[in-house]
DNA sequence: TCGGATTCGTTGATTATTCAACAAAATCAG
DNA sequence: CTGATTTTGTTGAATAATCAACGAATCCGA
């Protein structure tokens, strides 16, 4: 990819994300954003249809970004669930701007809601509803595991990380470990 | 201007002295600096002849803005000396970094002279030789207060602004009037 | 509701930057 | 000293971004 748009992206990005930190995002002009982002109006649509798949498009970067923080390229080293945890949280802790802003921000439901699908999807994967799990029913459990990872998260990223991710990770990791959660990705 | 230009001097500019306070003039390569401001190494050559001549332009640069921190666009408000020398030192505040990492740099000898020059400049303009001055040699004088007003410029610079810039403005004023450079600017 | 202001979406010509490549010069290590 | 590697300076074609402008749509205030 030509870095020329790299650059434009993430200028228009960082500019995006800076504004909806600080306004509704109704309230936000294309011009708006491009004079922070420093780049022609024309720019923009270049890149983007409008401000809607502007939007979107951040935020599918994103959730995509924090897959990939929980699924390490080299699983042929054995990584545990607690070192891709740990990495899930280093990305968050360094983009916790976004996260933050997304997630404070009233006209974006959809986003926690994108999260909450991430946590049910690799929750169902790797639930072991033998053992002391064989009782429950597997939709409660999910749900109520989904929930309860996406709020810590969600409360960890809003109130700025209150404590370092290393602590946030043994904390999920005695928490999990409790519905014999250990050793796949869960995000 | 064409935003492009000045966005990318910038961006070359920001890299040449982020690379300048962790190593030597000498052993910068435009490849370093072209890698770090994330343009084509074409693009530098484009608007620098050579690492020399974006050294020499990034201090011609740098002292033009001081210069202009130094006189106020607005003469007619009847500005003191005491505001402008605020701006003065509001100004290096800000460019705290390539001050420092220019007067740091060994190689850079040049950068100080420049300095010197600028204030022997300002000094001879204003330095008034009648009453406590009239027996001195005025340019022993001369240099003496310009030795003087550039070392603690470099001391207050490159030990990262100990005192607040208002306290320096005091502190300059208090001295300068013992030498009755009380009204113009100074740099 | 209406008129003015602002924003949006688009267009076309121009320009700055990109990339790849080449040869020459400089540097480095044995 | 010599050969390999790195850096420099340059070139040309392609591409992304710029700018100005236009008409349409939307917003805002009287």
């Amino acid at each position: 990819m030509d870095r020329r748009i790299q650059k434009t992206k993430d200028a228009i990005t960082e500019a995006f994300v800076g504004l909806m930190a600080e306004k509704d995002f109704e309230q936000i002009t294309i011009n708006e954003i491009a004079d922070r982002a420093n780049v022609n109006r024309g720019t923009v649509y270049l890149h983007y249809v409008d401000k809607y798949d502007l939007l979107d498009q951040c935020i599918e970067t994103h959730l995509n970004q924090l897959f990939q923080s929980c699924s390490p390229a080299e699983d042929t080293t054995g990584f545990s669930s607690k070192t891709s945890l740990l990495h899930t949280f280093e990305y968050l802790e360094q983009n916790a701007f976004f996260y933050s802003t997304m997630l404070k921000n009233k006209g974006i439901p959809a986003f926690r809601n994108r999260l909450m699908a991430m946590a049910l999807h690799g929750l169902r994967e790797q639930i072991d509803m033998s053992g002391i799990n064989q009782n429950m029913n597997q939709e409660v459990l999910v749900q109520f595991l989904a929930s309860a990872v996406v709020g810590v998260l969600e409360w960890w990223i809003t109130h700025s990380m209150p404590y370092p991710a290393t602590d946030m990770v043994e904390q999920f990791k005695l928490l999990l470990e409790r519905f014999q959660i250990v050793r796949k990705e869960l995000v």
